[in-house]
DNA sequence: TTTTATAATGAATATTATTCTATTTATTCG
DNA sequence: CGAATAAATAGAATAATATTCATTATAAAA
């Protein structure tokens, strides 16, 4: 379905890290015509494999100091949270991934600080419907963020990420 | 340090979505010239307010199916990864979190299946000095994932999103 | 080999980014 | 209040880039 050559895969690789660069740098990057590059490109997007562009912006810039993960145990009963995914749609909600073997989820929150996750928690989660319990976990320091995947580069092509 | 007005944070809005949106349409949007716009985007950028473009991939595309939360507590001696973070280096780590009160680290990682997550604790996660315990935490299913922060519209701005 | 489909090139055109000057708006300070 | 200063914006000119399209090359299938 997705059959990747080592171009393609180059070009994920150059463009995880800048959304931005041009296709014709990309082009140049790869020694190929800018109509060939921008093909590519569209092909990649149109399959799926290449989802979305986002812009990465300081948290601290949005007062949004506080990081945690909630892990919600919640009933697996009809119009309880586990069958209507409402949890997504809660504001500064990062991410909602269903956990196996515990029939819970776990969410990655954003708040400004442990105050206002405290009344998030009382105010938004709780309209939440079937939820038993909560475990959160509070993050003190972040050492790596990213949405990057690992990219199979042949060495070639890894020596001239340098 | 970083105040943001109205028009600021309508482009980290926009640009948050779509980062490969153009200057001039962003200043279409915004009912402004293309060359205030890019102004006060590079004001942003320079700020450190925008921190990076990013593309997202379709994790699928590469093959990596499994995706895996792994809480890993680790001695904090001296040479133990708890003092040179060397496990962010690792392959197929996304996010490296330092957690409150439990003096460990909460790691995201996608691999291709659960026996190549089992052989990446064996030969990559091994290497790694001082770790005393993991808890492997695995995802059945994704309902929410990005990095978008909650952006703080006036009403008017929210309605122009549609 | 011939046919067909896929991918790449190169050139022409449309669009966009970027720069710079002039103007406007906001802020500071006497 | 009002001149002086700084900051933000607009508008026009230019440079760079994206996009399109006809042609050529390459690869795959019959």
């Amino acid at each position: 379905m997705f059959d990747l050559d080592d171009i393609d895969l180059k070009i994920l690789s150059l463009k995880q890290e800048n959304a931005c660069i041009s296709n014709s740098e990309l082009a140049k990057e790869l020694g190929m015509a800018p109509s060939a590059m921008l093909e590519r490109v569209r092909k990649l997007e149109k399959k799926g494999i290449i989802q979305s562009y986002h812009t990465r912006i300081n948290p601290i810039a949005l007062n949004q100091k506080l990081l945690a993960f909630i892990f919600v145990k919640s009933s697996t009963a009809p119009n309880s949270c586990w069958q209507d995914n409402s949890i997504k749609d809660l504001p500064g909600i990062q991410e909602v991934h269903h956990i196996a073997g515990d029939d819970c989820f776990l969410i990655k929150i954003r708040t400004e600080d442990s105050q206002s996750l405290v009344k998030w928690m009382r105010e938004e989660l709780s309209k939440i419907q079937g939820i038993i319990s909560t475990r959160t976990t509070i993050v003190l320091e972040t050492l790596k963020e990213t949405t990057n995947l690992t990219i199979p580069l042949t060495q070639n092509e890894n020596a001239q990420q340098h």
